[in-house]
DNA sequence: CTTTGGCATGTTGTATACAAAATGCAACAC
DNA sequence: GTGTTGCATTTTGTATACAACATGCCAAAG
């Protein structure tokens, strides 16, 4: 068997156009406010205006896009009061995501999540941000995983997607960082001690002082 | 000027479909499990498969249907585990809705849903199913409406939709009713007291109860 | 009798042609 | 000079033709 070239089971056409969307819009190639000219994008993505136009509903359902009728499709331009609503819901679903873990966690995860956290807290030391951000994340995808609730997960992560669109770059400052550490070991400790109502309170306070750091960057575009 | 045709601001035909699928979907028209076909579809909704397409689509992404490479769409047909976690979530976002109505209601409102919960306990007097029915989930809008949260809205909205694909006819015994009744009462009080906390818990174990209640219809079919 | 290969048919996937609507510009009236 | 109207162009919306893929049937081999 081959798993150099991926043969077999390719994606439909309008996924990947889709896909590709994203993280243009993620990335502000396309800026937000953008008209997105179905031709011009077709020949870009060396796809035909049909599947694209597939790939524009997907992402107007994601909240990516909005489409005006007869004047096509345009990027999301989100306002302070849509992140701090979003963060809202973010908030509540991420906490119901600690309850969940707390219920179900095994020794074994709280174990794996300590290892994490340590490989974290390396990051923090070497002032290694990228890593931080990536084991950061890794530490959340795996508690909503043990959560196991697909629905969440997927409301969830529809939800992140969308503000991800804004590409905040977290100006952490030193203080901040430390005690967004600190937090973390809070949030495994209560895992390990199956406190749900304790970790949804860290993880809805962690949520809000993210979203102040957000809507700084907002400020100062 | 003419009203009887509608010569002026037309839904989009992609929308109308979706529109008319979800309506099909929700009735049982379309039953789950069952496959769309594209031709035949179209031409009983009077559209080319190119809007039919972008109908699908948008239907998929709300969850109601999947679509499977080159083998079209399909009606989902929800397990008895994704019930469970839509209502997990739900009851979340429903918590959350409370929580932030409890800080934001005026007493112009608490006033209004006073009326509407007398409405209630009048219709459950009669033993009033149907109006009972309405004026309960006009509470339950004007709550989310009071939290001021369109992203809340939308989500709890989507997750709304895609259960209501079940068509469960609640089989209320009288207990179970009055209770629903009395718990209704205390979610009004603890929201004019602005006791976001309790109402926050009234609603999650409202949602709770609903649970049980439509697991029962579904062992049941 | 079972299994496999190939063909016929139907269905989905993509591109494209055509229609309808919006947009921009220029000429004309005031 | 300003505002308005009409036309040309661009862009979106819909239908349809064609290609790729899946499905079901029948025949032939084992």
């Amino acid at each position: 068997m081959d798993g150099s070239h991926f043969p077999i089971a390719q994606m439909a056409l309008p996924e990947a156009a889709a896909e590709r969307l994203r993280t243009l819009i993620i990335e502000g190639e396309l800026a937000p406010g953008a008209r997105l000219n179905e031709r011009e994008l077709s020949e870009r993505l060396g796809v035909s205006r049909t599947p694209l136009r597939e790939a524009f509903r997907m992402l107007a359902s994601d909240g990516l896009l909005v489409q005006l009728p007869n004047r096509g499709a345009q990027v999301v331009a989100l306002s302070a009061d849509d992140v701090r609503h979003a963060f809202e819901v973010m908030a509540s679903l991420e906490g119901l995501s600690g309850e969940l873990a707390a219920q179900r966690v095994t020794d074994a995860e709280v174990a794996e999540l300590r290892a994490l956290q340590a490989e974290m807290e390396a990051a923090h030391a070497q002032r290694d941000l990228p890593n931080y951000y990536r084991i950061n994340r890794a530490i959340h995808d795996r508690i909503n995983a043990i959560a196991a609730n697909p629905i969440l997960t997927q409301t969830f992560r529809t939800l992140n997607t969308r503000l991800h669109a804004l590409r905040f770059r977290s100006n952490l400052v030193p203080a901040k960082w430390d005690h967004a550490v600190a937090e973390h070991r809070d949030m495994i400790d209560a895992l390990a001690a199956h406190d749900g109502v304790r970790l949804r309170d860290i993880l809805v306070r962690h949520l809000k002082t993210k979203l102040q750091a957000v809507l700084e960057t907002m400020d100062t575009p």
